[in-house]
Order: structure tokens, then C-alpha cells, then sequence
DNA sequence: GTCATATTATGACCACTGGTCATTCTGACC
DNA sequence: GGTCAGAATGACCAGTGGTCATAATATGAC
């Protein structure tokens, strides 16, 4: 065929370009992942990734925007167990009650994706970070509570949730209670596991919330 | 009388410490509340104290301790507004409201204190932080814990809340849900303002969980 | 008043960081 | 084989938290 080797070299160029910048996306990977955002160093990253510390700033801009760059790439992972949910036949409240937990699961198994989504509401984070990157993540955050609110306003026109519930004030409150209780999770705090096992937690906050929302009836 | 300069001179100097060690936290004070914990560095502290670099770490171990003793003093604060609430003659829920609505209020004021609240519950500062600093804020949040649980556990007395809910539980959501909206507000990001005004979402966070604790009757 | 002693303050210094940039290297093209 | 754009390099920079030998100072016995 024609296109045998047309762009070859061009093409080749751009594929080689992609390899490296992957290659630097895995080592920082592994190495965040496993020591965190603090203890791990550019250079580190570079020397993982069989390159200098030069060549690292030549595919990012900054070791936040790596950071972020690397924890980004679980958005799928969270996305795909999200989905096989919202595609299920379950009921409205089981769907929401679902979707609460699955999140909650997906951030005790990705950790650092759960510190780096916290990272993102912090000042510090706002000014480091270029503003292409807060707009993704934002998206993707809004996509999900989205949905939530979605669920919240079926519920209302089928008269199991109250009128006075602002399906995307609701969203927004489940999913920072359940990064609130997230954030003791994570770290094993006492206060935490004062109040019994964690999945149990994870359940009363979803059912107070879902109960509250419905209210009497 | 007998004691007006028995002990005056190691008196004196045990005063005189404690005086510097107060300038280095009013210094330090400003500084992060002004700039925040990044943006402050150990020898500005040092010169608005007019002292050097070293004398800071004869008073201090590391920075990461004096940051977290500044804000510590705003504690108090807190407990103040708090403990007027509890002495109130409110009902449960109105008292149990009215908490939660101050909490998140001191909270909004005093957005420095709320950040190293929230630092606290961070791998970095437990590795960071001597021991002693955690148990002091663990106390302190403890105590609040408690207090709410006690007023759930009245409720459950009274019959206005739902048997199969846990009053320590109960009250960790409820902390963790304002906690999880507050870092939202704190930085003013989008998504927490596209669900509207913030009192209105925190009015809407605590009216869904005492409903939802109440549930039907 | 003097001086040995103990306490406290100092700032030069260290190791290490994220980030830069003049230089070198590479390999595609003629 | 020579040219030259673009990619890789690593010495280098400024700035950080933290240290420590040295200096200053206050003390109280004589």
C-alpha cells in the first residue's frame, strides 16, 4: 500500500517521543506509589527512567504536573467499575448506594489517585498546577457528580426523595463526605477506627444520607 | 510577703523563654496566616522575631512542629463558641445543628486553623510530627466526638433517632462531611460553587443527616 | 570587681531540592 | 561525509530546612 513509509520517519519520531515520555510517566509512577509525592525526587524519577534530570523537564513542566500527570491515568480505572453500575438494573437507591461504595473501594485500592484528587483542592496545588490540568480533573469530577445528581432528580420525580433536596447539593455532599471519611481511612486514624470498621462506616454515612434524602414518607 | 524575689532570677529566665518562644510564634503566626505554611520560610519567621535561624530551633524542633503549635492556640477559640451552644437550651436537633453550622463556621474564619486540621490527617505529618502533637489534636477532636455522640445518644433515648444508628459513627460523618465541603470552600473551587452558596450546602449536609438519622416515624 | 561557669544566641555552613541552560550528541537528509 | 535541527545531558543555580562550632552574655562565688 501506499502508506508503507510515507510519514515513516515523522511518525517514528513522534512514536519514540510518546515511549520516552511514557517510559518517565512509569518510573514515576512506580516510584510515587510507593514512597509518595514528598519523599520522591526528580532525579529519582530521571535515573529510574534511564534518563537525566534534563530530559525529564523536556516532557514536563514541573514534578506536579508529573505527579498529577501520573495519577490521571487511573481516572479509567475508576470510570470503567463506575460504569458497569450505572449501566446495571438495579433500583435507584441500590444504584446510588452502589455507586457511593464502589467509589469508596476504588480509593482504598489507588491510594495515591485518592491523595492526588485531595491535592487538587488545595491552594497549593491551584498555583502550581496549569490551569489545562485543573480543568480535567474537574470534568472528570463533575461528570461523576453529575450522574449522582441525575439519580437524585429520577428519585425526585418518582417521589422517593424529598422536594427539598437540590440533587446536585446532594452529590456534591456525598462525595465529600465520602472523601472526608476517606481522608481517616487512608491513614489509619484513631478517631476512625474508633467508630468500628471502615466499610461499616462507608455504609451508615450512604444510608444516612440516602435515608435523609428521602426523609418521612 | 515572703516570695518577692526568692525564686526571681530562675523565675526571670523561665519567663524570659517563654516571652521568645512566644515572639517566634507570633512572628510565625503572621507569616503563615498571611502567606501560608509553603510560602514561609524558617529565616523569615527567625528575622520578624528578631532572632536568627538557629534560636528558632533551640524553641522548635522543625517547622512542621511550629506550624502546627501556632495554630494549635486557635483551639480555644473553637471550644469557646462551641461550649456556648452546649449550654444552650436548643433541642437535640437544633443543638446538634447549631454545632455543625459553628463548627463549619469557625472553620470558614479561621481557614489556617482548618488547613492543619486537615494536614493532621496526612501520612507526611504523622511521619513529621512528634507524637505528642498528634495526641493533642486527636484529644481535642476526640472530645468534640464524643460530645455529639452523647447528644445522638440522648436522641436515641428520646426515641427521635433511629435504633440501628451509631453515635460515634454518627458523629464521624457528620466531621468528616464538613470537613469534605469545607476544603471545597476554602479553596472556592468550582464544583462546590456551581451546588450553590456554601451556608446553603452546609445547611443541606446536616438537615440530610439528621434526617436521615431520624428516618421515618 | 573578677572570673570560671552555664546558658543562650548566632550565622556560616551542610545536604539536598526543583529547576535551568550552554553544551554535546544523534541521526536524517542531501 | 558533511550539515544541521532537535533531543539529551549534567554541571550548575537559587533557595530550603536544619546543624553546630563559636561567640556573647548573664550568673553567682569569691
Amino acid at each position: 500500500m501506499k502508506g508503507s513509509t510515507p510519514l515513516s520517519v515523522a511518525t517514528r519520531k513522534e512514536k519514540e517521543k510518546l515511549e520516552r515520555r511514557n517510559a518517565i510517566l512509569v518510573a514515576a509512577k512506580d516510584l510515587f506509589y510507593d514512597k509518595g509525592y514528598q519523599n520522591t525526587t526528580v532525579g529519582e524519577i530521571a535515573e529510574a527512567a534511564h534518563l537525566s534530570k534534563g530530559t525529564v523537564y523536556l516532557y514536563f513542566a514541573s514534578k506536579d504536573e508529573l505527579y498529577v500527570t501520573v495519577v490521571l491515568e487511573s481516572f479509567q480505572a475508576v470510570e470503567e467499575s463506575l460504569h458497569e453500575i450505572m449501566g446495571s438494573d438495579l433500583g435507584i437507591r441500590e444504584k446510588g448506594r452502589a455507586f457511593y461504595l464502589a467509589f469508596v473501594e476504588h480509593c482504598m485500592k489507588n491510594r495515591e489517585y485518592f491523595r492526588m484528587t485531595q491535592y487538587f483542592l488545595t491552594e497549593n496545588a491551584r498555583e502550581n498546577l496549569p490551569g489545562e490540568l485543573i480543568e480535567t480533573v474537574s470534568a472528570h469530577t463533575s461528570g461523576l457528580l453529575e450522574y449522582v445528581a441525575g439519580l437524585v432528580t429520577e428519585g425526585k420525580e418518582t417521589e422517593l426523595i424529598r422536594d427539598d433536596v437540590d440533587p446536585y447539593m446532594f452529590a456534591v455532599i456525598a462525595w465529600r463526605s465520602a472523601t472526608g471519611l476517606l481522608d481517616l481511612a487512608v491513614i489509619g486514624d484513631s478517631a476512625g477506627a474508633h467508630a468500628g470498621p471502615f466499610p461499616k462506616l462507608f455504609e451508615q454515612a450512604i444510608d444516612l444520607l440516602i435515608e435523609g434524602a428521602a426523609g418521612r414518607r
